[in-house]
DNA sequence: AGGGTCACG
DNA sequence: ACGTACGTGACCCTA
């Protein structure tokens, strides 16, 4: 085999840094079982495997720096003076790269008083000499001066493997300056993290006049006379010591006295008995999965990187399903709005054969239509509701999900939620197809592709991808013990919210109108007195101008800052009120603006012009608790705790004529899982004898006989307890929160352990729980991951253990609300009411119905929720209705 | 794009 | 001593 003379060169103390900052924020998720941090080493390997197999060197050195001291620092003692110490995460990080590039089969090397840039200009001079192609990776975009025809510099952006490759050409377009010329530039502007300085006040446009009319600095030197006087030409005289010595430190060198060559680099690639030695010491599992499986699949690797397809033909009747083999289907729309976005495509894969189109009008001819309503017929797909809601717009029921890509890679970690189908293949390290967004683009600039052979290369491999990856994700639900929340739950919950997106809900645009007429003119009225107050005008909804008025031209005294200036927020405010007239107008104005903006304009613009409804959609696999969320509108924060915000829900309205909305809430849900979940004998005892269980707490810790002596304040402050106590409590929390003392609410929590020690029980255990396990679990066994819990950083550990209280907690409430929702559906279905769910808002589900269903709904609706699972406790359900969503109360 | 603010459970 | 309540999304302003 005669393979190319191809030479890559890596500058690793480079790769490094920025592989360890590219993954700063999940330092604490990469650490191995000795504790050391590991984004620096996975970094760097990822950024290898990338750059060798686009390159496919023959070649291959990495070359670091070899001390803080180098010939430059001899020549400029500030040279990359003033930089901030390297973290030790970091640090301890470069024995093990080097020990990972051993086990890659690579050599490194480092010389004593110079750095690696210099290695590799050496390095890379002599093998161009020799007939090499030159490929350098760094993070520096120095080494650019070093590009030639043979010469390419890839720089890493953002994170280490995406890389922005430099030839002359390049370089030229992106500076307007020649590769050999850069030096001339950091000679004339300096370079502030390198710390030498240049010349005084010429930047990098001056230096590109300049250099483009003198092509050097020494030219520029010679022809000095030729520059007009100016501020300009009175520095370069004066920095002219500087300017060479600058333009010195930036040259690379390509004469260090290395002692190695080309020879000394040939590589032969990977030790696998090491590499698989290194990646368990590391603890990096998928690496090692990976290389056994690759082993096994040697053969075939070829072909599995390839994906064959054939483009559905309008008279083709060649088109048949083999409904004995899996199907797997994709359906592609423009935009995330799938309630309205254009179809641009499908793909399909069958019996081995993978199909694609442009046109989705073939899914109503085909076989397929009666594939997809069949429920004999399994799919696989990816984002089950997405495709039902898409499909359910060309008259297709979608009927039989099997594996839904999507819902089950979130079940098995709701931390890594990442509604791109590339990344999350990624994330399951599969990488035979890219991110949506590399094809398609992002913001103003995404584009389906017109070429067919890009766009349906990508579909075809996204169900190529959904069957590679389905047996090994269902194998893990099974393993998680996480099927049931799977089939029984999750997977019907899609369809259930696909229908009620798809159902909507009426708005009454006029009363939203008329409403924001009203507060328009109050927002009006409120602005004018707050100016006159303040003395001028300026804008009230920035933060920043609103800091200044109150802070220092009124002088009020400041309560709290922000990282930025300031703090205005309504706690703030209303410390301050009564200290100047304005901040009452303030508040009132912030109030308003807020109804205004978000909820009457925001929900005017989300209106659908074909049906008056909006139509939310919503996110299910995102939260890590498993709650829902919900977008494009937001409606599960429409305004209730104030009356002027509460007005909006007039505005929510049943479809047709004497139809009501109804609308039904579990009551202190939350209290009641972890009455259940703590078995605590106490706490199960309230809610068994019917009790109001804010006032029993108060009871409880203040050490009250009757519920008679509860105050009212008492109450609110024992509410205040028991939602601490689901948020995973800490007294400088509760404190804030009811404003007392931190000591009275360390007494406060003590005490209520003291009276509900199975609450307190559960506390300790589940967070040893999640410490042990590195997850906590809720009723049905949703899990999520809080590796931070072993961090030694104060803040994230104590936010992981919170997190192991409160999520247990909030995910079973979200299961139990799932179940509800679905077995409501069926009910409904099963009595043929008319009455359609329309919204879920966490706790609370809302229906409109008929009038004459009212009475029916009242009996049923509380009872399929309060039955949806069975506890220690009761459930309890409250419900209500009105002609308006306001009504409903 | 990110922070501040505020709407909900 | 550390410096916080848990989970979301939309709007506005300012870099």
């Amino acid at each position: 085999m005669n393979k190319q003379k191809k030479l890559l060169l890596i500058d690793g103390n480079s790769v490094a840094f920025r592989a360890f900052f590219a993954l700063h924020q999940s330092l604490e998720r990469f650490v191995n079982h000795n504790g050391l941090h590991t984004t620096a080493i996975y970094g760097f390997k990822n950024m290898l495997d990338k750059i060798i197999e686009e390159v496919k060197p023959s070649h291959i050195l990495v070359a670091f720096d070899a001390g803080k001291r180098t010939f430059r620092t001899n020549e400029f003692e500030e040279y990359k003076g003033g930089r901030s110490k390297t973290p030790s995460e970091l640090s301890e990080q470069f024995p093990y790269i080097k020990e990972l590039l051993s086990a890659y089969g690579i050599s490194n090397y480092e010389l004593l008083n110079y750095e690696a840039d210099d290695i590799i200009g050496t390095l890379a001079n002599d093998a161009q000499i020799k007939g090499f192609d030159v490929t350098i990776v760094t993070g520096d975009r120095d080494l650019t001066q070093l590009t030639t025809n043979q010469i390419t510099v890839a720089v890493t952006k953002k994170g280490v493997t995406e890389i922005e490759k430099y030839t002359p050409a390049h370089v030229e377009e992106k500076y307007g300056i020649k590769p050999e010329q850069i030096v001339d530039m950091k000679g004339l502007v300096g370079d502030a993290s390198d710390n030498y300085p240049g010349v005084t006040k010429v930047g990098e446009k001056t230096a590109i006049k300049l250099l483009q009319q003198f092509g050097s600095i020494e030219n520029i030197y010679e022809n000095l006379d030729e520059i007009k006087p100016s501020k300009m030409k009175d520095h370069l005289i004066e920095d002219q010591e500087m300017a060479f010595l600058c333009k010195k430190l930036a040259k690379i060198l390509c004469d260090a006295p290395i002692e190695i060559g080309i020879d000394d680099v040939k590589w032969n690639g990977i030790i696998e008995d090491d590499l698989r030695k290194f990646y368990a010491e590391m603890d990096f599992k998928s690496f090692l999965a990976k290389m056994q499986s690759s082993k096994l699949n040697q053969l075939d690797e070829k072909d599995k990187n390839k994906v064959t397809y054939q483009v559905i033909n309008a008279d083709e009747q060649s088109f048949k399903l083999n409904l004995n083999k899996p199907l797997s289907f994709y359906l592609e729309m423009s935009g995330d709005n799938y309630h309205q976005a254009q179809f641009v495509g499908f793909s399909l894969k069958n019996d081995d054969k993978i199909f694609v189109s442009r046109n989705v009008e073939f899914l109503k001819s085909l076989d397929l239509k009666r594939a997809l309503e069949d429920e004999n017929v399994k799919i696989d797909l990816f984002d089950g509701k997405r495709t039902y809601v898409g499909l359910r717009r060309l008259g297709i029921e979608l009927k039989g999900i099997d594996f839904d890509m999507l819902l089950v890679s979130y079940l098995l970690d709701s931390s890594e939620n990442n509604n791109d189908f590339g990344k999350l293949a990624q994330q399951h390290d599969y990488f035979n197809v890219s991110s949506d967004e590399e094809v398609y683009g992002k913001g103003a600039k995404y584009q389906i592709p017109e070429d067919d052979s890009i766009f349906f290369n990508h579909l075809a491999r996204k169900v190529f991808a959904i069957e590679q990856l389905k047996m090994q994700l269902m194998k893990k639900l099974k393993e998680n013990e996480q099927e049931k929340l799977y089939f029984e739950i999750e997977r019907p919950l899609s369809l259930v919210l696909g229908k009620m997106e798809a159902t909507g809900i009426k708005l009454d645009s006029q009363k939203l109108e008329e409403m924001g007429s009203q507060l328009k003119e109050r927002l009006a009225e409120l602005e004018q007195e707050i100016h006159v107050e303040a003395g001028e005008d300026f804008n009230i909804n920035s933060p920043k101008q609103l800091g200044v008025i109150l802070f220092e031209k009124l002088k009020l005294p400041v309560i709290k800052k922000t990282k930025t200036g300031y703090s205005t927020a309504v706690g703030v405010l209303e410390e301050l009120r009564g200290m100047a007239p304005i901040i009452d107008n303030i508040l009132k104005y912030r109030q308003i603006s807020k109804i205004q903006s978000t909820y009457v304009e925001g929900l005017l613009k989300v209106v659908f012009k074909t049906d008056g409804k909006v139509h939310t959609r919503y996110t299910q696999t995102l939260t890590a608790t498993g709650r829902l969320s919900s977008v494009d509108p937001n409606l599960q924060n429409i305004p209730v705790r104030l009356e002027e915000g509460r007005q909006i829900r007039k505005a929510f309205v049943p479809e047709k004529l004497n139809w009501k909305i109804f609308s039904s809430d579990y009551s202190q849900i939350e209290l009641r899982v972890l009455a259940h979940i703590s078995h605590d004998k106490n706490m199960q005892a309230a809610f068994k004898a019917g009790a109001d269980i804010h006032a029993n707490t108060a009871m409880q810790i203040f050490g009250l006989d009757a519920a008679e002596k509860v105050t009212g304040n008492m109450r609110r402050q024992a509410k205040a307890v028991n939602f601490g106590i689901v948020y995973g409590i800490s007294d400088y929390g509760l404190a804030q929160n009811i404003g007392i003392t931190r000591k009275q609410a360390k007494e406060f929590i003590q005490r209520y352990f003291e009276v509900f020690p199975g609450v307190k029980q559960y506390m300790d255990d589940i967070v040893a729980k999640a410490r042990e396990d590195g997850f906590v679990e809720t009723l049905f066994n949703r899990r999520r991951y809080l590796p931070e819990i072993k961090s030694k950083n104060f803040n994230l550990r104590s936010f992981a253990e919170r997190t192991a209280m409160n999520t247990p907690i909030q995910g079973s409430a979200a299961d139990i609300i799932k179940v509800a929702m679905i077995n409501m559906q069926e009910m409904l279905k099963n009595k043929n009411l008319e009455a359609k769910m329309l919204l879920q808002v966490h706790d609370e589900l809302i229906f409109e119905a008929p009038n004459k269903e009212i009475p029916l709904l009242e009996k049923l609706v509380p009872k399929i929720m309060d039955q949806a699972v069975s506890l220690e406790v009761p459930l309890k359900v409250e419900s209500a209705y009105g002609k308006t969503w306001f009504d409903a109360k």
